[in-house]
RNA sequence: GGGGCUUUAGCCAAGUGGUAAGGCGUGGGUCUGCAACACCCUGAUCACCGGUUCAAAUCCGGUAGGCCCCUCCA
């Protein structure tokens, strides 16, 4: 499997610490809001990796944190958290909310077909986690003690930019919302733990051994990914936001930590784009997936969308673009639920077809490819039906598409009605009464059931759109 | 100011030196009483300029456009 790695800008060979074992960690949402289609792409993302690396054979353990605590506008002292602000704009607790969007989180999720990390832990069950770390990183001097804070100090590190370019160039304050915090030795510094000194009002303290405090936003996916997945991480991944500084500062905590090397292939997904750039919770209007299906969208089509591009480039979401990805998948699965039950599955072909939808996914996740050989399959003459279910099915382990449709629910009052109408169209149609045949037609489209006409009789199918 | 990504037909998109996969849409056709469904057919020299090479969408340099990061973000 090769896989770009953004530690050394290059796609490379997957090779795991543990042969055939994989330590997977993805991070997780922020909790204070609801998640945008822009953070489901990147779990979609993430889905469609682990599910490879379980195809290909590896035992894969996956964690994500949930992100309830210690996230501010800001990686300095000042600026607030997010999580209250949350509870000014909707007057309720902080866990309350926690809970509120985590909930919502995980059902847009799973509405997507996202599989659950085994482990998913809220930042707020960690906190002994983060102090074990944070005491070590002060006593071997990495961190320090400033206006009742702990800040890392990045100056202790020789490549603590190892995952950008940018060397001593980092300007900060590039941008003019960013605030200086006067306690860092280096403004680069990053806090690992605030305490009460000016966040009197703050909701959720913890005690330690500096003062009841909260931790800094970085530290959790540290404390988290080291607490269930050991000292030695395969994959670390997010979104290209998180290169810098997120990530960067945990490569910096956890290694100072650690005294070694911790994790080997960074995993970056591009982001979404809208008409106006990325999206964002902080642009104000939230675009979820469940928005998405109140407008009638399936949400699996919006994970077809994405699977049809790849997760390293930038996507537009448009309406535009997702009807077109809707009829796609509507006539792919048309196609699929078409094909007989008949023959036996020939070996030979399910081994060549999967080999070549395995090749398209080993080279960096490519979905798109990994979808033309679906076609391919489907359009070839030469392998049976029975074959060609087989390999579909198998081929939406990783997809999860839901290739094949579950039988409706068949209402029997509703397939009697219909049932009767086709049979009264048919007469009309003996007769050559076309005016009352089609008005039948018509009368049933409009209630969304199409009739299909074929030389072994008309049957009909319930639109879903 | 610094760093990174990106530009392929109306749209989505593959392609990692040898004369452009696939999908959607469009148009045409078959089928049909007419349609729908289905099926068949239908399209681009790869932003631009220059270089390397027998050979470039693919490598190098430059120009132009788009996007992201440089302490909110997936």
């Amino acid at each position: 499997m090769k896989i770009y790695n953004t530690l050394t800008k290059k796609v490379e060979e997957f090779i795991p610490y543990e042969e055939g074992k994989v330590k997977l960690y993805t991070c997780g949402p922020t909790v204070y809001h609801y998640a945008h289609i822009g953070n489901i792409r990147n779990y979609i993302g993430h889905d469609i990796l682990d599910k490879t690396l379980r195809y290909l054979g590896y035992d894969v353990t996956r964690a994500m944190n949930i992100t309830d605590v210690g996230h501010l506008t800001s990686d300095s002292d000042s600026g607030e958290d997010k999580m209250e602000v949350a509870k000014k704009r909707e007057h309720k607790s902080a866990m309350e909310i926690a809970k509120f969007y985590t909930d919502a989180f995980f059902v847009d999720f799973k509405k997507v077909n996202c599989k659950v990390p085994e482990i998913v832990s809220p930042a707020t069950e960690n906190i002994p986690e983060y102090i074990k770390i944070i005491t070590k990183l002060l006593e071997d001097d990495y961190a320090y003690i400033s206006g009742g804070n702990i800040y890392f100090d990045i100056s202790k590190l020789d490549n603590y930019y190892c995952l950008t370019n940018q060397d001593s160039n980092l300007v900060v304050g590039a941008r003019e919302s960013v605030d200086e915090d006067s306690n860092k030795r280096n403004q680069a510094d990053f806090a690992l733990w605030f305490t009460t000194s000016k966040f009197e009002n703050h909701e959720l303290l913890w005690d330690s051994p500096w003062g009841k405090g909260y931790p800094g936003w970085h530290i959790e996916c540290s404390g988290i990914s080291m607490k269930y997945l050991g000292e030695h991480l395969d994959i670390h991944g997010g979104g290209v936001d998180n290169i810098f500084p997120h990530h960067t500062n945990e490569i910096a905590q956890s290694e100072a930590y650690l005294g070694h090397k911790w994790c080997n292939y960074w995993f970056h997904n591009e982001h979404l784009l809208d008409e106006t750039g990325k999206m964002s919770k902080s642009k104000g209007q939230i675009l979820t997936v469940s928005v998405l299906e109140e407008e009638g969208y399936d949400p699996i089509a919006f994970r077809f969308m994405c699977l049809g591009s790849h997760y390293r480039k930038q996507l537009l979401f448009t309406y535009d673009n997702l009807k077109q990805a809707q009829n796609t998948l509507n006539k792919l699965k048309k196609k699929i639920n078409s094909l007989s039950t008949d023959g036996e599955v020939d070996s030979k072909v399910f081994d060549e077809y999967k080999a070549k939808f395995v090749e398209a996914l080993e080279n960096d996740l490519n979905t798109s490819n990994a979808l033309a050989v679906l076609y391919e399959l489907l359009k070839d003459d030469s392998v049976n039906d029975a074959t060609k279910r087989s390999l579909v099915s198998s081929f939406d382990e990783v997809l999860s598409l839901d290739l094949f449709m579950e039988k409706d629910e068949v209402d029997s009052d509703l397939d009697k009605e219909v049932m009767a109408l086709i049979e009264e169209r048919k007469e009309a149609k003996k007769n050559k009464d076309f005016g009352k045949a089609d008005q039948i037609r018509d009368d049933l489209l409009k209630r969304g059931i199409r009739l299909i006409d074929t030389r072994e009789g008309t049957t009909y199918e319930i639109i879903k759109d």
